[in-house]
DNA sequence: GTTCCTGCAAAAGATTTGCAGTGAC
DNA sequence: GTCACTGCAAATCTTTTGCAGGAAC
């Protein structure tokens, strides 16, 4: 998960230009909010992402941090993953970064990513097979994760 | 998605039996929820659980939706999907019925269901080889459906 | 100067909880 | 008669929206 050496761009300044030739202006908020997710190792909840913020001096309005989540989403900079009952979490798209899905703890909630390239190959195999124009597909992983089992 | 033939219970009965076995009172509200359930072809949410008894006799209050859906997902009778920003639906999980996933239409916003017992094999591979005690998957498939294609 | 961005407070929508009355056993 | 079940209303929690002031360009 380390950022890419070299020519390739931050996440947190590919996502303001990709803002900004989209029409959006620079503002506060926004730039908090796209620093600290570019920060995380993992997926944060809004609401999280409000604590975090708060607790640094970029203090930022919990209207603004879900306006903001949805302008990224929007360009596909931010995935937005539902999986549980409770609240929605967000993580960063990097465009070095290879598609990948998560494991949910059961126990502590911990979320962890992991790619497999043959069941990549699999859902492709049957999304062509169902009578669905396929666009995306999520699989999560439920269980116990090394700490808690 | 038939009922089974013969010997097979209807779900509603194992349902009705399993709380029965595990301590619950046969009551009104529950039986209704559980009733309407049975008669599903596909998945609900709790405020569409609740119009469906509005217009029929047998009115419910959301709570005791709320509370009997609980009850039912606590005892694998009912599963529940989270496939979307908006809300939870609930399905019947049927003792003979194939494990299956969903495809949700980001049109229409149907639910259709599917299976696929290669994907079955993968993920079961895939969750060996992950330092994590497995327990369950969901697959979801996004796109657009046949009518709305 | 115009238009976008932000914070605040209020609204909206789903789900949960407290409580008192009714019903099952 | 006891304890569970239910409905109602209120509470919670996440997310969205309206509005007025401030900032970007």
């Amino acid at each position: 998960m380390s950022r890419s050496t070299g020519a390739q761009p931050r996440w947190a300044d590919e996502a303001v230009r990709r803002l900004f030739d989209a029409g959006y202006r620079r503002g506060g908020a926004r730039g908090a909010v796209i620093e600290l997710l570019d920060r995380q190792e993992c997926a944060l909840s809004a609401l999280e992402i409000e604590d975090r913020l708060r607790s640094s001096s970029d203090r930022v309005s919990r209207a603004s941090i879900y306006r903001v989540l949805e302008e990224l989403e929007g360009l596909d900079l931010v995935a937005r993953l539902e999986l549980g009952a409770e609240t929605a979490l967000f993580e960063t798209v990097r465009s070095d970064e290879r598609h990948h899905h998560h494991l949910k703890c059961d126990d502590c909630g911990g979320i962890v990513p992991f790619a497999d390239e043959e069941l990549e190959k699999v859902i492709r195999r049957v999304s062509k097979r169902l009578p669905y124009a396929v666009s995306g597909h999520e699989v999560t992983l439920r269980g116990s994760c090394a700490n808690c089992a």
